[in-house]
DNA sequence: TGTACATCAGTGAACGCGCGTTCACTGATGTAC
DNA sequence: TGTACATCAGTGAACGCGCGTTCACTGATGTAC
């Protein structure tokens, strides 16, 4: 009955949405053209919407993607690898392959409804992770504060690529490895021993 | 001689300028087209190229503008008013109206060295403000350490704006003025009194 | 004071191009006989 | 085993539109006589 393994389109759906990935976070959201997104996954405009209803489909599909990738790479590390690993001259210099956040944030602060709530769900998972670990106890409470070390990260990693001064560029990055683990420490001792 | 008061093109430079950094602040970069960014100003496209040598030309003025006006903001606030200012609800909501860092940040760090240049120079004169409050006595030693605490206010607004959940964009903000107070607080106590 | 003129800020149409999206089609596939 | 066929993933040209940029022009201005 099915012409093709039913896995075929699947998988390249797949391979849009994965290249997809690098192609946003280097050039933008804005700054990528269908067309573009297509030859990435070596394929023409013209099948595009026969896996993704519009653009914002795909954005949404693929912010969505981004963060579980994000989320997995996370699962293996400690939170003091991944503060060391976020704010480091390699992800600085590495939009492509890096956190989706800190390269698409504001345009995604720009975008509709339905690409905030992917990303939303998606940074939710990875924050709930981290805060478990944080206070395994009482990671309800911990995920604000989680956030607030994640937008330290963010915001950090998204400065320090701004700068046209490298030198100064990677002091600011070793302020943020500094801060990350001063406002983690803080938080951790909150449990074990008070004052 | 002249046949226009000589203040005349410079003060339609300025309004062009002012108006495109409400425009690139809400709509991005990639998101405003000169039309637009001229309309804004009263004026045609034709006449964008009298005042600017190319849209990346303008871009990298607005930056410095919108730098220059965020100084003067902040010259008449204490380093607490700032933070609480920076990370209110009315400054989430109001990108047009903000700070152009959380705005346009990522799209700065995609942009030309021309354009980085721009914000380098515009922030660092930011920054040094800062940092000469922070440590009168040795703001050279403050200047990264500022640069941490304006990372995390960065971070902190966009991620805020970013999410779908208001009532935990809300609490992120929260959040992140106790963490920008927090480090403000640890380094003001440096020179005062160690330990 | 009144008229002719040089200046030049701003107009608006046009350039080639890439955008997001649509659609008639192609051609490789596995199935049916 | 070999041929005819239905399926459908993918092609590529086309749609109207807005992009950044160029340019011949208009028309209000202040100056010169």
């Amino acid at each position: 009955m099915a012409r093709y393994a039913k896995e075929h389109k699947q998988a390249t759906r797949r391979r849009i949405v994965e290249t997809a990935g690098s192609r946003l976070k280097r050039d933008g959201i804005d700054g990528s053209g269908i067309a573009t997104l297509m030859a990435d996954a070596g394929l023409t405009n013209g099948a595009f919407y026969a896996h993704f209803d519009s653009k914002e489909d795909l954005v949404a599909s693929t912010v969505a993607d981004q963060l579980r990738e994000q989320r997995e790479r996370y699962s293996g590390q400690s939170l003091e690898e991944i503060v060391r690993g976020y704010l480091s001259i390699q992800h600085r210099d590495d939009t492509a392959g890096g956190c989706p956040s800190a390269a698409l944030l504001d345009e995604i602060a720009r975008s509709s409804e339905s690409v905030k709530r992917a990303y939303t769900d998606g940074l939710l998972a990875i924050i709930d992770d981290a805060a478990a670990r944080l206070a395994p106890d009482d990671p309800q409470s911990a995920r604000v504060r989680t956030f607030g070390v994640f937008a330290l990260m963010v915001g950090t990693l998204q400065v320090s690529r701004a700068l046209a001064d490298r030198r100064l560029a990677d002091d600011v990055l070793e302020q943020g490895i500094q801060n990350a683990l001063a406002l983690l420490g803080a938080e951790q001792r909150i449990s074990p021993s008070s004052c």
